[in-house]
DNA sequence: CTTGCCTCTGACGCTAGCGTCAGGTTTTAG
DNA sequence: CTAAAACCTGACGCTAGCGTCAGAGGCAAG
C-alpha cells in the first residue's frame, strides 16, 4: 500500500527563475514590482519562486512581445489562475485578441511589401 | 497637334502631408529631422512636399509598425528611389525580413494561447 | 576564515517616436 | 486691413521595460 504525501515543492532563487525562463534577474523583480510576480521571502529576505515561476515568466515575454502592457497581464491573470473571469475580463480578452490580429496583419502587408523590393532588387542588380 | 509640357508639380506644405498620410505635423517633421524625407523650403522657410511625400509617410509608418527605426529606414531607401543595391543592403533587407516573419510567428503563437484562453473561458463561465 | 558568487534595495539612465508648450512669423479668408 | 489658421524653431516631457551602477548583506566550499 502505497501513501502519497504532498512533496514540499522545491523553491528557487531569482537567479534560476532567470535563466531558466531567459531573461534578465532585473526583469524579474521587475516582475515584481508591477504586481505580474509574487514571491516569497527567505528570513534573510531572498526572493524564492515556485518553479512554475519559470513558465509563467516564459508566458509574461510572449505577452510582452504580442504588446500587451504589464498592466494589462495583471489584469488578466485571474482569467488563468483561476479560470474564473466576469465580463469585462473576457471583453479584454477578446480585444487584445483583435489588437494583436490587426497587427499580424500589419506586419504581413510589411512583409510582403518589403518581399517584393528583394525580388525586384534580386532580378535588377 | 498637341504638345505636352512638363507639368510643374503642385507642392504642397507639412499640414496635407500630414492629414493625407494620417499622422501630425509633428511626427513629419520628425521625419525629416531624422533624415527619411527631405523637403524644398519657400522662401520664408515653410516646407514644399511633392505629393509622393504622402504615401511615403504611410510608407513610413508602415515600416515602424513593423519594427524598423528610422535610422534602418533611412538604410534601406535607396533600394527604392534609384533600384540601386549593393550586397549590404540586400542583405539588410533580407535580415528585416527573418526579423518580421520571426515576430509573425511570436504573435501568432500568442494569438493561439490567447484563443485557447478565451476558449475555455467561454464554455466554462 | 575568506574567497567568490548570489542576492538585496534604491535610484538614475536609456531608447524611439513622437506630444506639447512657448513665442514668434506667414498665409489665407472675409 | 484684420483675424484666424497654419507654419516656424527650439526644447522639455513621456512611456515601458528594462540596463546599470553603488553599496551592503547572505551562503556554500576549501
Amino acid at each position: 500500500m502505497t501513501v502519497t504525501v504532498a512533496a514540499a515543492e522545491r523553491l528557487i532563487r531569482i537567479g534560476e527563475v532567470a535563466r531558466g525562463a531567459g531573461v534578465s534577474v532585473r526583469a524579474v523583480r521587475y516582475y515584481e514590482q508591477q504586481g505580474l510576480l509574487i514571491a516569497e521571502r527567505s528570513p534573510s529576505g531572498q526572493r524564492l519562486y515556485r518553479q512554475d515561476a519559470i513558465p509563467l515568466v516564459r508566458f509574461f515575454q510572449q505577452m510582452f512581445a504580442a504588446g500587451l502592457t504589464s498592466r494589462r497581464i495583471t489584469e488578466l491573470l485571474p482569467c488563468w489562475d483561476a479560470g474564473h473571469t466576469d465580463a469585462e475580463q473576457r471583453a479584454m480578452l477578446r480585444a487584445e485578441r483583435e489588437r494583436i490580429q490587426a497587427k499580424i496583419d500589419d506586419l504581413q502587408a510589411a512583409l510582403d511589401h518589403l518581399d517584393k523590393v528583394i525580388a525586384i532588387t534580386d532580378t535588377h542588380p
